[in-house]
RNA sequence: CCAGUUGGCCGGGCAGCCGCGCUUUAUCAAUGCCGAAAGGCGAUAAGGUGAGGAAAGUCCGGGCUCCACGGAAACACGGUGCCGGAUAACGUCCGGCGGGGGCGACCCUAGGGAAAGUGCCACAGAAAGGAAACCGCCCCGCUUUUUCAACUGCCACGACGGGCGGCUGAGAUGGCGGGGUAAGGGUGAAAGGGUGGGGUAAGAGCCCACCGCGCCUCUGGUAACAGCGGCGGCAUGGUAAACCCCACCGGGAGCAAGACCGAAUAGGGAUGACGCGAGCUUCGCGAAAGCGAGGCUACAGCCUGUUUCCGGGCCAGUCAUCCGGGUGGGUUGCGUGAGGCGAUGUGCAAACAUCGUCCCAGAUGAAUGGCUGCCACGUUCCGGUGCUCGCACCGGGGCCAUACAGAACCCGGCUUACAGGCCAACUGGCAAU
RNA sequence: CGGGGCGUAGCGCAGCCCGGUAGCGCACUUGACUGGGGGUCAAGGGGUCGUCGGUUCAAAUCCGGCCGCCCCGA
């Protein structure tokens, strides 16, 4: 549990463009209500970072808002135990997250983050960066 | 009770678990960590506080900041536009006036000037704006055709009477000429006051009454304007959200403004000295380009919205000395304010004044959230009761568990979006008293 | 967050300033020429002028309010 909640305290935010454009360059995971985007920064000991994107077509400012939130509460409560140390997750709304169940959409996240359904292509991606 | 008008208010509540931003205090970490620097940073516990009536659209007005700025006049551009008041200011608000709508409460109204000038008024129509031309109507003169009446010439006849003509008068009709008219002329959004009567050859404000319009006097009102009376006798079509005129207002950009601290990389500025600009022309050298020397002319050119005037600044290189400026990044600007609430007073009101009291978001990939339970409210279904027969009340179940919508420097407004509910005043109708 | 611009036929654009008839090119339909296609010629159809109000006799045009799209300023 201490591990866990260690964890969970240290899940790092991504803020600035530079970094967004980096994670779109690794391998994108597909999702019902959302796309997942997920980079290795070949930094084992450093902590996971997550990055939410929203795009303006999906809703006004408190749709948007509620989108955002809703996400981070997946990933605080149990999405981020999940993330593998040293990676970059950005997750891309889409207008689903508003109706759909807290539960269901969890689930969905967490099972596209331990998931990888094509390995090879995440490996090649991973030696071309390094 | 039903229908409606206006103004104001609310914009779910309580509880549980897990969280977030800012802030205060205490303890630990700290001779610490990140960073070039500036500067920033942890954990735990307790407390405080944390979106809106529109935070929205960015349509106006200000504060604040920088740029320009010495000032004046004119011009240009943009905006506003009944009157008075409120206000820091406004295109906002309040009160009033005029016009329009509604049975009414009440609502709407960019509402200065069309006798300063210009433009436009399509199609249709005789004509679209200095009123005249056309059709039509009427009068007079000449004349064509024709009808009737009186008089009369010639012929025939026994008579009544008849035939062919002439002249005069009246009427009808056609033509020509002169004059009077603007009543009427399919139209059109609009036809140079309207309706009625008199009048006339026909007509016409030609005359009269009422209405409209204009002018004058008086009265009321701060004013817009209203009213009484008198006069004029129709002149002044519409359009200024067409140009325009008049009055008033306005320098520009915006917190991504600006200030401070300040890497890598690139290489800039200030001061001083030497020195210096444009055009024309002469001489010398030279094939020419050009170079060197001299003379004359204008003080030019750019910026300060344009022009003018006097001002100001800038405009070429070399050398020397000095050290700043910008980006990423960080801090600040950043919340005591034209502030909220309450009371009293003034005012019809908008609002203002005084007193008391309160401190009430400050993020920056951007905090106020996720899940759950109960209740209220709403909606719908079923059953029962009352009964004005489709409403009310009671009980139970289902659904939604809220609409519109997220501060980003701050205020005053406007506009737009909005589930549902509450309060007050008033109007019309019905019933009862 | 702030500042600018644009909405007209299926597509790309005129017309708007200075108000009365909505037009051009490509595309579409029909017919002719050809054995057929392509091409050429001729004829034709198709537009709430983004939307809601106002001014005016009359609005794509003038004036406001909304809606949508594009561009610029880290």
């Amino acid at each position: 549990m201490t591990d866990e909640t260690k964890n969970k305290k240290t899940v790092g935010r991504l803020k600035s463009r530079p970094q967004f454009l980096a994670v779109r360059q690794g391998e994108s995971r597909r999702g019902r209500n959302f796309l997942l985007e997920v980079l290795d920064r070949n930094a084992p000991d450093e902590a996971p970072r997550v990055g939410f994107t929203v795009t303006k077509k999906h809703g006004n400012a408190v749709e948007r808002n509620r989108m955002r939130r809703r996400l981070k509460e997946a990933v605080r409560h149990s999405a981020g135990f999940a993330m593998k140390s040293g990676h970059d997750y950005v997750i891309v709304a889409r207008r689903e997250v508003l109706s759909a169940p807290f539960a269901d959409m969890t689930a969905q996240l967490i099972e596209r983050i331990e998931n990888r359904p094509k390995p090879k292509r995440s490996e090649e991606t991973r030696s071309r960066k390094a």
